[in-house]
RNA sequence: GGGCAGGUACCCAAGUGGCCAACGGGGGCAGACUGUAAAUCUGUUGCCAUCGGCUUCCAAGGUUCGAAUCCUUGCCUGCCCA
């Protein structure tokens, strides 16, 4: 009972809601009587293969179940993606080639095993059983849901009165996830808090269906860097898994202090008592290398952090620039002694989108060349042959510049 | 099929013949302050450029000395009626 309760504490980390608790408790206690471990389901979009920490949520609570023994599934949604679920802002969705979906899930799996272990790691396609589906099983599988019961969901309520469209097939996204379930005889599911609806779905059907009812767990939605709206690539606040290593690092420490909190929550398995007890930047630099080191390894990790403390608490010029420039001869203008215009020398950082960008920066006193401001966007910058200058473009950028005639 | 409303910069949104590269808000960027934080304050936010110029307000035509603003056609979105 002890092992039970152990798990539940894990299980429920984060969460914020189970439903039912006893229900799971039970399936615990019968999987390990049993010794058969309990099916874990998580459902994920096929369209947006590129995975940020927003998505790992989901992924680090399969890794939790994972760890505890239980067989979790990573079901990528590939012919739901067709119709592009309705929660949230709704864009109509192109149907993907084959191949599309076949390159989105290598990306998938090289993205999700840095956290699961992919020898216990089952990945399904939905496609497996809708698409050999018949119209006539789909009339049948439709048949187990009333039009009322859909109007329950907040969405197609809100739409229903505000005389909004919904078009048929989007009541048709449920019932394929749900079914998703019974197909995959799911004993937990685990969503975002914005898949309740659906979820609970799945159990109706699976009852229907003659199973025993999913558990269903669900997840907040991580909010972005910005600590509020919530991760996702549209509002770019997005961490994502492949961005470079001292760029991931760099976002992690400018999220705010109780952001920090949450991502330790839902992103790591470190005692939250422990870190509230840490000075917040030396618990934020801790964060970024534990996170890092997930996606990019221990080395990687260690050099973001030398790298992002030399620009940043040191004020010293990075041993990695962002940007390396060589110029020649012909780049340059003065009469006589070679130099070039500081607008100029940003601009060919590419750095900055455009030459007005750049003016602009300069203007406002974003601009150093070896460590002295540079204000007028005119002043030449003298060029000695083989001698490198370091420029600072802004808070964060920094170029390395040569100059080779 | 008919009627109505609308499509403005990254997003929202004002502008309804010249004073509009286009009010305001959000977001972004920069500076100050800091723990590179966050919050706050200030500035800035089409492109090229020393004055100044160039291309923009769904698309294509047209009216006019001059249009984001007027007309025509087309495309798209939402609502209403059938």
């Amino acid at each position: 009972m002890s092992d039970i309760a152990r798990q539940m504490d894990l299980i429920m980390r984060g969460a914020v809601e189970v439903i039912q608790r006893s229900e799971l408790e039970s399936k615990l206690a019968r999987a390990a009587k049993e010794k058969k471990p309990l099916r874990i389901k998580a459902g994920f979009d096929p369209t947006a293969p590129d995975l940020h920490l927003g998505h790992t949520v989901l992924i680090h609570k399969l890794k939790h179940f994972q760890d505890l023994g239980h067989q979790v599934i990573f079901l990528i949604g590939d012919f739901t993606g067709m119709i592009g679920d309705p929660t949230g802002v709704s864009e109509t969705r192109v149907a993907l080639t084959k191949e599309q979906v076949e390159r989105n899930a290598q990306t998938y799996e090289r993205q999700i095993f840095k956290i699961l272990d992919p020898k216990r790691t089952q990945v399904e396609f939905n496609s497996r059983w809708m698409g050999t589906m018949r119209a006539e099983e789909l009339i049948h599988l439709s048949a187990h849901y009333s039009v009322a019961r859909m109007l329950e969901r907040d969405d197609f309520r809100k739409r229903y009165t505000d005389q909004k469209p919904i078009s048929i097939h989007e009541f048709l996204y449920p019932l394929i996830q749900g079914y998703d379930s019974v197909a995959l005889k799911a004993d937990v599911e685990l969503g975002g808090t914005d898949q309740k609806f659906n979820l609970l779905v799945g159990r109706e059907l699976q009852r229907d269906f003659g199973q025993e009812a999913q558990v269903v767990v669900t997840m907040p939605l991580l909010e972005g860097t910005d600590g509020v709206r919530k991760m996702s690539k549209s509002l770019g606040n997005y961490i994502a898994l492949e961005d470079r290593p001292q760029d991931m690092f760099g976002k992690l420490m400018s999220i705010s202090d109780t952001l920090m909190f949450r991502y330790y929550e839902l992103l790591t398995t470190e005692d939250l008592a422990g870190v509230r007890t840490m000075h917040p930047m030396e618990a934020k630099l801790g964060l970024a290398e534990r996170i890092v080191t997930q996606y990019h390894g221990a080395e990687a990790a260690k050099r973001a952090r030398d790298g992002f403390q030399q620009k940043f608490q040191e004020r010293e010029f990075p041993a990695e620039p962002d940007a390396l420039v060589a110029l020649t001869q012909a780049d340059t203008t003065g009469a006589g002694r070679p130099a070039i215009t500081v607008v100029e020398l940003v601009a060919r950082t590419k750095l900055v989108p455009s030459k007005s960008e750049a003016r602009r920066v300069i203007i406002q006193g974003g601009v150093e060349v070896d460590g002295e401001k540079q204000t007028d966007p005119q002043a030449e910058v003298l060029l000695s042959p083989g001698r490198q200058y370091r420029l600072k473009v802004g808070k964060r950028k920094f170029a390395l510049v040569e100059f080779r005639p």
